[in-house]
DNA sequence: AGGTTGATCTAC
DNA sequence: TAGATCAACCTG
């Protein structure tokens, strides 16, 4: 079942942890999200909603259930759904999904979206329409979550330490071992 | 450890 | 406008 707009309109934490296990639908691809990361609005250092509004940041102040793409380091796209609430710009990255028609991995952000095709013409998408290009559909099986620090956001001084990653701790295709906390 | 490049920022 | 800098990554 497609999941509801009810589905996003939680922290992201919450939405975050709930993700595992579900499975992503674009155009005829079809993968199982393995690994997602947390981000929780202005305040959290290592969210693009900290810089309030801006051409790029808009669609993560649109309504829970949005989708939000955008490119980073000048050649990957990033995608990430829109949770809570219109305006409080929280956000669940995608960063890992096992492909389910074919063995490929989809092991990192960049990979994920060039695998299944998403691009930031799907910027600013609907998730929970009937006749959406990307959807998601509820989990399947209850996968072993763990968690660990996010990665790559080690500007976000002490946010960069929180255990706001989430991962299928027995699938392949997580996109790299839990790094020890003391990185810097 | 370094390449890579579009978007964004800063200084004319 | 042009040039510098940045960035939620990837590959070796």
């Amino acid at each position: 079942m497609i999941l509801p707009r009810s589905f996003y309109a939680r922290d992201a934490l919450v939405v975050a942890r709930a993700l595992i296990g579900a499975r992503i639908v674009c155009g005829d691809r079809i993968a199982r999200i393995v690994e997602t990361e947390a981000y929780r609005g202005p305040k959290d250092l290592a969210c693009h909603a900290r810089f309030g509004e801006t051409p790029r940041t808009k669609p993560i102040f649109g309504p829970p259930g949005t989708g939000y793409v955008f490119l980073v380091y000048g050649m990957h796209e990033c995608f990430n759904v829109v949770c809570k609430a219109e305006g409080s710009g929280h956000a669940v990255l995608i960063r890992a999904a096992e492909a389910i028609d074919c063995d490929a991995r989809l092991d990192g952000p960049g990979k994920l979206t060039r695998e299944l095709a998403i691009t930031r013409a799907h910027n600013g998408c609907i998730l929970h329409a009937k006749d959406a290009e990307i959807k998601l559909l509820s989990r399947v099986g209850r996968p072993k979550i763990a968690t660990s620090a996010r990665v790559g956001v080690g500007y976000a001084c002490e946010w960069a330490d929180l255990p706001w990653r989430f991962f299928d701790s027995e699938s392949y295709a997580v996109s790299r071992p839990p790094k020890s906390a003391i990185g810097r």
